[in-house]
Order: C-alpha cells, then sequence, then structure tokens
DNA sequence: GGCTTGCTTGGAGTGCACTCCAACTCGCTA
DNA sequence: TAGCGAGTTGGAGTGCACTCCAAGCAAGCC
C-alpha cells in the first residue's frame, strides 16, 4: 500500500460518484485509514466519524476487520471534502448523502441543493473580494506609515496625499 | 434615534479607525445597542459580548447606563465584521485590536496579521472558484438527468454525451 | 400605578465539528 | 514469545463563537 497522491478536484472525478461514478472507479477495497486521511486531509478520526454518522456508507474490512477505501470511497470523500471546504454543514451534507441513496427521484431535490450552495459559495466569493479591497488598502496604509517612520522628513508630504 | 444604515464596507470607511479614523469619525455616542446590531449584522448579545472580551472598548454610556455607540465605534465594528466574516477568528481578531492598542510601534506586526490574512482571503477565493467549477459540472449532469426522464426516448443519445 | 419595551449583568448553556481516550485486537519482525 | 505499530470501538471531551437566562432597572405611555 503506497502513499496516495492528494484526491484530484477536477470535476469529472467527483460527477456522481454514488450512482454512477465517472470513469467507473475502481471497487477493489484495499487503502488503508492512514492512507486515505493523508489523501484526503481528514484525520483517520473524522474518515471514523463520517462513517459512524451515515456521510459514507460502511467501508469494506481486511480480513482483520481493519477499514479498506476503495476509489469510488475516494471520490465520495473528494466531493464531500469540497463541499465541507466551502462551509456546507454537516447536516446539509448528510441530507444530500440520503437524497443519493434514494436513486434517481431525487435528482431534482439534490440539484435543488447544490444549486443553493452555489449561490452561497457565490456570495461567499463576493464578499472575499470585497474584504481583499479593504485588505489591499489598509496593508497599503501601514507601508506608508511604516516608511513615513524610516523618513521622517517626508511625513508632512505623504500624509497629505494618503489621508 | 433613528434607524442605521447598513455599515459601509467602501475600504475608506474602515482604514485605520483606531488611530486615524478617514474623514475624521464623529465620537458623540448616540447609537443604541439594538440601532448598531441591525447595522452592523451582529447580535445585541455579540456585541456585549465583543466588548466584554476586549475586541471593543468600553463603550460610551447614557445618564441610565445604556450603551451609546459612536460613529468610530461603528467603523471599528465594521472592519472588525469583514475580518470575521471571512475567516479570522476572534483570537486573531483580539490580537490585531492590542497591537493598534500599543499605537505606532506596532505598525509592521499589524501589517503582517492583515497580510497572512490576505493570503488566506486569496486562498480561498481559489478553493472556491475550484468548487464552483464542480458545482457547475454536477449540476448540469443532473439537469440533463432530469430532461431524460421527462423524455426517455432520447436517453441512449444524452446518455452518450454527457457520462 | 401598572404595563411594556429596551436595556443591564455574570455566568451558564448551546451547537457544531471534530478530537481524544482507554482498552482492546491484529499482523509483523527480531 | 515479546514487542511494536497500526488499527478497532463507543462514548466522553474539546474549542470556538456565540447565545441565552434570570433578575433587575429606567423611561415612556394609558
Amino acid at each position: 500500500m503506497a502513499t496516495l497522491a492528494p484526491i484530484e478536484v477536477d470535476p469529472r472525478t467527483c460527477s456522481d460518484v454514488f450512482n454512477q461514478p465517472v470513469g467507473d472507479p475502481d471497487r477493489t477495497p484495499r487503502h488503508s485509514i492512514s492512507e486515505v486521511a493523508a489523501a484526503s486531509g481528514l484525520t483517520a478520526h473524522t474518515l471514523r466519524w463520517y462513517e459512524r454518522i451515515g456521510l459514507l456508507d460502511p467501508v469494506d474490512r481486511s480480513a482483520s476487520g481493519q477499514r479498506r477505501y476503495c476509489d469510488a470511497d475516494l471520490h465520495r470523500l473528494a466531493f464531500l471534502g469540497r463541499l465541507r471546504l466551502t462551509g456546507m454543514t454537516v447536516a446539509d451534507m448528510l441530507r444530500y448523502v440520503e437524497l443519493a441513496r434514494q436513486g434517481e427521484r431525487t435528482f431534482e431535490g439534490r440539484r435543488d441543493l447544490l444549486v443553493a450552495h452555489r449561490e452561497e459559495v457565490r456570495q461567499r466569493i463576493a464578499d472575499l473580494h470585497a474584504t481583499l479591497a479593504v485588505l489591499d488598502y489598509k496593508i497599503d496604509l501601514y507601508a506608508g506609515k511604516i516608511a513615513d517612520r524610516g523618513e521622517p522628513a517626508r511625513r508632512q508630504q505623504r500624509k497629505k496625499q494618503s489621508a
């Protein structure tokens, strides 16, 4: 069991891994929990916890009872990790996963959930950009003040420019 | 005490309100806690809590002991709100405020703190954009599937396109 | 005077998302 | 055969950022 590369974020790698995984991800159970932890950025604790609360279906086990994750598990984790990273609550992720378990008849529900999340993501991008402008402004201000302190002779002049 | 407009996010309104407020914000204490709550998006609980932990200096009081916020308080809150909204921890905000209290000699420290936060904000914007791509992809996929279900005759064809 | 509304306080409580613990098993190597 | 490292479990604990509570006060209105 070699070290796993970090899970891909290419859209196709997490398209619809629950029902019709793109590229037919391998279902061979073979990755240990520590490998998956390293690859996903989640801790082993968190992986077990996700399984316990139902975010992951029960993972395959080795003869001695240890977890062995397959590629499909990795893909689901990659997608869940994206949702989590972008602020979706675990409760909403659970809702999504439970819809997915119910099959085709929940396409609308799942789409709506993702559309709502996409709106939130867009809003947050806008918020972050607005804050970036504020940070740039203040950082420049500090840069000017630090320079002024080094060159007190120019203080008067600088103050006029950047008040 | 009229309803306050939401606090501005224009960079100049939160430039350096601690030491040299831009545009010389009014120091007249006049806004009640509920007005400030409405304008800032924070609850009255949170405003009191921010003051208790030292994020805000002790706010002026009316004759009967009620808080009266001045415009400078609003500006500080606007900036702190931006930091908070973009994921800075309260502990880091406190560190920033405490640096500001120490005056000029902490310009570098404050700048460094903001520069570090700016980097985090940029990283998060990148993460959000990456997730947006994944969400777009999956939402399109669901749209296709929902359409297919309505038009079973075309299912074969559509599947070929969007697998 | 009585009622309502809005505010005050310190400390306790909440919700989320982990994160850790103690006691245990298993496979492997020396 | 002993020791080690990696894994197992349910339940308890942690840290963060609020959020609420109970009891009380002050002002305004009928």
